[in-house]
RNA sequence: UCCCCGUUAGCUCAAUGGCAGAGCGUUCGGCUGUUAACCGAAAUGUUGAUGGUUCGAGCCCAUCACGGGGAGCCA
C-alpha cells in the first residue's frame, strides 16, 4: 500500500534532492537516443510524474515492458527538472514491473478518444486524463456536500434503498423480488384469483428500489430539525438522454421550521459552497476541463459563486416568455409546465445564470407541496441552470393535516398508504421544507462534461448495465 | 417511447453503384532532454447483422441491433 507521503501528488510537491519511490500506471513513453521519458500516474492528482531513464540503466528485459498502460514501481532520485513542464522529475535507478500491458492491444492511446469509445471501456477509462479529473472532482464534491451540512448542524440520515410503500410517486420503480420469475405463485381464490401472490414474496408484499428519500427524510426532520440524505436513487423510466440515469445519487435536505424562502436560501448557499470548495481543491482538474472539455466552465462557476441567484415566480417567468417574441414549440401559458426550451431561454438568454422559479400552479406539482393562499399555486421551487436545466427541485411541504388529506383525496391517491405521512401532521407537525438535487447533474455543471453517463463510474441506463 | 443522424483498420474519419483509403496508434529503424516529441519505413479490413435490388453494393431498399443529438418523463 502507498503510505501517506508516497503518492505522486506528494512526490511532486516535495523538493528535489532526495530518494523517492513512485507506484503507478504508465501513461505515455517517449524515447530519445540516450534517454527514455515515462509519464507516470497513480490517480492522486492531475499531473503525471515524469520519470527519466538513462539508456542502459535499466535491464532491457524490464524496460521493454514499460509501455503505455503498464503498472510499475520506480525507485530513484527526485531531481530538479532542467526542462519546462515540471519542477521535479524522478531519475530512475530501479524499476519493478507489476503488470505489463501489451501495446498492440491496449486500447488507450494518448490522444483522440471519444467519450463514447471510453464508455465502452469503462474498466480502463478511469486511467485517462479526463476520467481521472472527473472522479477526483466527484470525490471532492461528495466530501464538500457532507462538510456543508455538517458545518450547519444537519443530521445525515440513511434512508432505505428498498421500500415497500408504493406512495413515493416520483416515477416508475424497479421491482425487488425473490419470487421465481419462471414460476410465479398465484392467488388461489377470491377477488384477486390468478394474480401474483406477493404474500409469498420476501417482504410479503410488492417491494421496490427507492425513487426518493424525501418522505423518510421528513420523518427525521420532524425529530432532528435539520437532516439530509445522500444516497443512490433508482428510476425505471425509459429515459434516453444525456441527463438521465436509471441509478443515480441524490442529495435531499429537509428542514423543520423552514419555509420556501429558507429553502431557497439554503439551496443557493449550498451550490455556492460546494462549487467554491471544489474550485479550491481541484483547480488542476478544473483547469483541464476548461481547456479541453468546455472553455466556459471556470467563468460560469465563478459567476455562480460571486452573484446572487435570480428569483422569479412562475407567473413572472411565463410573462417573460410570452413577451420574448420567440416562437415556441410548446406554447407558453399559465398552467402549462415549463419545457426545456423555456428553461433554457430563461437561464441562457434572459439571465445567463442560475434562476430559481417559484410558486408553480398546483396542478403541475406534487400533492405534498404547501398550498399558497391564492388557491392556485404551491410553494415549489426549481433551480434551473444554463445547459443542464433543472438541477434542484424543492418545496415547502404541506404541514396541515386537513389540507394534506384533501389533496390526497383530490388526486385519488391511496389514503391508507399514507397513514404515517399523515400522522406526522397529526402529532407535532411543523412547517418544513426541503429539496432534491441530482448529484450527477451537479457534476455536469462543475465539469462541463456533456453526458451524465460520463460523470458516474459505471452508468446504468435503459438497455445497459455493463461493468 | 417519438423525431433526426450515424455504424468502414485498434482509434478518428474519407471513399460518383465499378481496385478498400488517410491521419493517429502499433511494429521496425533513426534522432544528444522529451512534454499530444520529431524523421523514415512496414504491418493492419467478415465495411454492425440479416434479407433484398443489381452484371456488380461500403454506397440503393427493408428489418433488426448498437451509438449520438433533440423531445417527453425527471434529478
Amino acid at each position: 500500500m502507498i503510505e501517506k507521503g508516497g503518492y505522486i501528488r506528494d512526490i511532486l510537491a516535495s523538493t528535489a534532492g532526495a530518494p523517492a519511490t513512485a507506484h503507478g500506471w504508465v501513461k505515455t513513453r517517449r524515447d530519445s537516443k540516450g534517454v527514455h521519458f515515462i509519464q507516470l500516474s497513480d490517480g492522486s492528482c492531475f499531473a503525471d510524474l515524469q520519470v527519466v531513464i538513462d539508456a542502459g540503466s535499466i535491464p532491457e528485459d524490464i524496460l521493454k515492458h514499460v509501455t503505455t498502460g503498464a503498472c510499475v514501481r520506480i525507485s530513484g532520485d527526485l531531481v530538479e527538472s532542467p526542462a519546462a513542464g515540471q519542477n521535479v522529475e524522478l531519475r530512475a535507478r530501479e524499476i519493478e514491473l507489476f503488470g505489463p500491458a501489451d501495446s498492440q492491444t491496449y486500447p488507450l492511446q494518448k490522444k483522440g478518444h471519444t467519450m463514447e469509445f471510453l464508455r465502452d471501456i469503462a474498466h480502463l477509462r478511469s486511467r485517462s486524463n479526463t476520467f481521472g479529473a472527473v472522479f477526483r472532482v466527484r470525490n471532492a464534491l461528495a466530501y464538500a456536500i457532507h462538510s456543508f451540512f455538517k458545518e450547519r448542524g444537519f443530521l445525515y440520515v440513511h434512508t432505505p434503498i428498498i421500500t415497500a410503500s408504493d406512495c413515493e410517486g416520483a416515477g416508475a420503480m424497479f421491482g425487488v423480488t425473490t419470487l421465481d420469475m419462471q414460476n410465479l405463485p398465484r392467488v388461489k381464490e377470491g377477488e384477486r384469483k390468478g394474480q401474483v401472490d406477493y404474500t409469498e414474496d420476501f417482504f410479503g408484499k410488492p417491494a421496490f428500489l427507492t425513487v426518493s428519500g424525501q418522505l423518510n427524510a421528513e420523518i427525521f426532520a420532524l425529530a432532528f430539525s435539520n437532516v439530509y440524505t445522500f444516497g443512490p436513487t433508482f428510476r425505471a423510466e425509459n429515459s434516453n438522454t444525456p441527463r438521465h440515469l436509471a441509478e443515480f445519487w441524490m442529495i435531499e435536505p429537509e428542514m423543520a421550521f423552514c419555509d420556501l424562502q429558507g429553502d431557497m436560501k439554503l439551496a443557493e448557499a449550498f451550490l455556492k459552497y460546494v462549487i467554491a470548495k471544489v474550485m479550491d481543491e481541484c483547480s488542476a482538474d478544473l483547469d483541464f476541463f476548461n481547456k479541453r472539455i468546455d472553455n466556459t466552465v471556470l467563468e460560469t462557476l465563478e459567476n455562480v459563486v460571486n452573484n446572487d441567484f435570480v428569483h422569479v415566480t412562475y407567473t413572472e417567468a411565463v410573462k417573460i416568455l410570452e413577451k420574448s417574441g420567440q416562437t415556441w414549440e410548446f406554447p407558453v401559458h399559465f398552467g402549462a409546465d415549463l419545457q426545456s426550451e423555456h428553461e433554457r431561454y430563461l437561464t441562457e438568454q434572459t439571465f445567463k445564470r442560475p434562476v430559481i422559479v417559484t410558486d408553480y400552479p398546483k396542478e403541475i406539482k406534487a400533492f405534498y407541496m404547501r398550498a399558497n393562499d391564492d388557491g392556485k399555486t404551491v410553494r415549489a421551487m426549481d433551480v434551473l441552470a444554463p445547459r443542464i436545466g433543472e438541477i434542484i427541485g424543492g418545496s415547502q411541504r404541506e404541514e396541515r393535516y386537513d389540507v394534506l388529506l384533501d389533496k390526497i383525496r383530490q388526486q385519488d391517491l391511496n389514503e391508507e398508504a399514507y397513514w404515517w405521512y399523515l400522522e406526522l401532521r397529526k402529532y407535532g407537525s411543523a412547517p418544513h421544507a426541503g429539496f432534491g438535487l441530482g448529484f450527477e447533474r451537479l457534476m455536469l455543471y462543475l465539469t462541463g462534461m456533456k453526458n451524465i453517463r460520463d460523470v458516474i463510474p459505471f452508468p446504468r441506463t435503459p438497455g445497459s448495465a455493463e461493468f
